[in-house]
DNA sequence: CGTCAGGTAAAAA
DNA sequence: TTTTTACCTGAC
């Protein structure tokens, strides 16, 4: 089945967004398995012209499994819209050529965008897809065959943080903990971040808050910056007025806004939020890949 | 082997 | 309030 949205499939998945890592690919087919409805369903996504093709096995209506990747991959937003504004300012203007196609990658799972979130910060994306795709496959759930979904907020909250803490109730038991997954001196944060969602905040309760109010309590949550909270706003929730600002946006930013002048992150953000409004999260996407793609990059490194 | 990148938390200014 | 430092890990 085709949904006439025009998308960059293979760009869209590989651009790093916090929501998940990547999704198994196999000849141009990338496949995982999207919780719908509290059933699995396996789904089959691949590029079709312009547009994005797809099947699915599982229990599910044919209704519902277009709703759900017409939400994980943002179909509903008018690319085409948002390149006319692109083109209508100086500074952008490039950027649609080399990113076309290029969407949001949402969250198929709030929880797992929070973690995977917190898991990015200090990290590069080869890192943390790697760990959070370990952390699937140790704790999740498996379902056809090879697929897993991420493991539930109670389940990461009882793991044990290292080796030593293992050992302790298990002598000679390993790799059953969460430094195994390479996530570092993240591991606390995620642990208590788990359990701050079972016993206190209620995720249900962030999409409905003011884009103010959700980052103020996201912030609350340990291993959750000024940066990570806009990525889980952005990729988790789809408040698109974020503006996740790291130092690579903050080059971008300052190279093409302020002639190199070095400016704090926090004015960036500030400063992206202002300029770009609604599409502030569309921008830093299409800013970070820009800066990848055209060479922008290298140039301003350092 | 050492050095470096990269956000957050906690300490220091 | 803003600035500095320590933190895991893997790439180089």
């Amino acid at each position: 089945m085709i949904i006439k949205a025009p998308i960059d499939l293979q760009l869209t998945q590989m651009s790093g967004q916090t929501s998940q890592p990547p999704w198994a690919e196999s000849d141009g087919v990338f496949r995982e398995v999207v919780i719908v409805n509290e059933k699995p369903v396996l789904f089959d996504v691949r590029q079709s012209g312009e547009y994005l093709d797809f099947s699915f096995t599982g229990d599910v209506s044919k209704k519902d499994a277009v709703s759900t990747l017409t939400h994980i991959y943002d179909l509903d937003f008018d690319l085409n819209k948002f390149y006319k504004y692109l083109s209508n300012q100086p500074e952008l203007s490039e950027m649609s050529e080399f990113c076309n196609g290029l969407r949001l990658f949402l969250a198929k799972d709030e929880f797992e965008c929070i973690i995977s979130s917190i898991c990015s910060a200090n990290n590069s994306i080869k890192r943390w897809t790697k760990s959070i795709s370990d952390m699937k496959m140790k704790w999740g759930e498996n379902h056809f065959e090879n697929y897993w979904t991420f493991p539930d907020k109670s389940v990461i909250q009882d793991l044990f943080e290292d080796e030593d803490e293992e050992s302790l109730v298990c002598g000679k038991c390993s790799g059953n903990n969460l430094k195994s997954c390479g996530v570092g001196y993240r591991a606390p944060y995620m642990k208590k971040a788990s359990e701050i969602f079972t016993l206190e905040m209620d995720l249900s309760e962030i999409g409905k808050m003011s884009y103010d109010e959700a980052f103020e309590t996201i912030m609350k949550v340990p291993g959750v910056g000024p940066k990570v909270a806009d990525c889980i706003l952005l990729y988790g929730f789809n408040f698109r007025e974020a503006f996740p600002s790291d130092v690579w946006i903050k080059r971008i930013v300052s190279h093409l806004y302020f002639e190199g002048k070095d400016i704090p992150v926090s004015k960036v953000r500030e400063f992206g939020m202002e300029e770009f409004g609604n599409n502030a999260g569309y921008v830093q996407l299409y800013m970070f890949h820009y800066a990848r793609m055209s060479g922008l990059m290298e140039k301003i490194k350092r």
